[in-house]
DNA sequence: CTGTTTGCCTATAAGGCATAGGTAGATGCA
DNA sequence: TGCATCTACCTATGCCTTATAGGCAAACAG
C-alpha cells in the first residue's frame, strides 16, 4: 500500500488538467483515481463527492480566469482595457477549454457569491469606467459584454467558426472594434 | 406484454420534453424508458444508442428553432428583421431550455452540414442584407451576432442576470439597439 | 519505540449503458 | 378463420461510475 499523497488541491488541479485534455464532462472520480493509480473509493477521503470535486475545479478555474483578467487590465483604460480584458478571457478559454467549461459549472448562490466570479464581474464594470455610462446602461453593457465574450468563446470552442476560411482572430478584432464604437456612442446619451 | 407503440419520433419528442423539464443532461435511456413504462433495453430497437438519441433531439431542436426564426424574419428587413430574429431565438431558449441545450450538442461535421443549423446560418446572413456589409465584414458580423445571441441566452438560462434588479428584457432591448447602431456604422466602410 | 491518526484498501450496492437471446402480440396470406 | 412470420418488448448479463462501510498499515507524536 503505497501512499500517493492525495490532497483536495492535487485532486482539483489534476481534475482541471483532465478537463482540458478530455473535456469537463469526462471528469469522473474513476478517471481521476486511474490518473493517480488509486481506487475510486480512496478519493472520498479528500472530496465529498463528484459534485464537490467539480465545484472545486470550477472555483479554481474562476480564480485563474479572474487573475489573468486582472493582470491584463491593470494600468489600462478605455478601448485598451476592453481589448486586454477580452483577449485575456478568450485566451484562457482557448488554452484551457476544460477549465473554461468548468468555470460555467452551475454553483449554488452562496458558493457563487464567495467565488472569484464576483471579482470578474467587478472588473467588467471597471473597464466600462472609460465609457462613462450611467445606470442602468452600465448593467446593460456588462450583460452585453459578458454575452459576447462567453458566446464567442463558446462557439469558437465548439468549432462553430471552422466552416469559413476567415480567421476567428480577425472576426474577434472586428467584434471588439464594434463593441468599442457602440459603447462610445452610448456614453453621450 | 403491452405494446406501447414506440417509434424514433416519439422517443425524440419525449426526450425533448424530458430535456425541458429536467435538463438535457438528465436525458438518459433509462429515464426515457421509465417515461414510457418500458425497460431500457427495449429502446435499442428504435435508437442506436444514447448518443443517437441525443443527436436526434439536437436535430429536432435545430429544426424547430430554424422554423421559428424563419417565421419571425419573413417579410422583415433591417433592424426590424434583426429584432425579430433575436427575439425568436431568445424566446425559444427561454421556452425550451432543454431543447436549446440540445441544439448545442456537438454533431459530427456531416450531420451538422445536413442539419437545420445551415438554414439558421443562412438566415443570419439574410438579416444582414439590410446593412449592406461586404465580405469579410459580413462573416465577422454573423459571428458577432451568433455570439451575442447564444451568449445572452446561455447566461440568462444559467441565472447570470438574477443578481441585479434590472430586468433581463431591458438589457436585451438595449443590446439589440447597440448591435443595430454598430452594424449601421459599419455599412459605410 | 509505542499508540494514535489517517491514507488507501476491499467489499458491496444502486443505477446507467449496452448486447444477446427469448416470447408474445400483431400482421400477412391462404 | 387459421397459420406463419415478423417484430416489439422482455429477461439475463456484464461493465462502468457513484457512493458507503469497515479494515489494515504507514506515518507521526510523545
Amino acid at each position: 500500500m503505497v501512499r500517493v499523497g492525495l490532497t483536495p488541491e492535487r485532486l482539483t488541479l489534476a481534475g482541471a488538467e483532465l478537463a482540458d485534455e478530455a473535456g469537463f464532462g469526462e471528469v469522473t472520480l474513476s478517471a481521476l483515481a486511474r490518473r493517480f493509480g488509486v481506487k475510486p473509493a480512496s478519493l472520498y477521503a479528500h472530496v465529498k463527492n463528484s459534485h464537490d470535486l467539480k465545484t472545486r475545479i470550477a472555483l479554481f478555474a474562476l480564480e485563474e480566469l479572474a487573475d489573468r483578467v486582472a493582470d491584463a487590465v491593470a494600468g489600462r483604460a478605455g478601448k485598451d482595457a476592453l481589448t486586454a480584458f477580452a483577449n485575456a478571457y478568450r485566451d484562457y478559454a482557448r488554452a484551457h477549454p476544460g477549465r473554461y467549461e468548468a468555470a460555467r459549472y452551475r454553483l449554488d448562490p452562496q458558493t457563487a457569491a464567495a467565488s472569484a466570479g464576483v471579482r470578474h464581474a467587478q472588473m467588467t464594470r471597471a473597464i466600462l469606467r472609460g465609457y462613462e455610462l450611467a445606470e442602468p446602461d452600465q448593467t446593460h453593457a456588462v450583460r452585453m459584454l459578458g454575452s459576447v465574450f462567453h458566446g464567442y468563446a463558446s462557439l469558437e470552442a465548439a468549432g462553430g467558426f471552422d466552416h469559413t476560411d476567415i480567421a476567428a482572430q480577425q472576426s474577434w478584432a472586428w467584434t471588439l472594434d464594434c463593441l468599442d464604437t457602440a459603447l462610445r456612442s452610448r456614453s453621450a446619451s
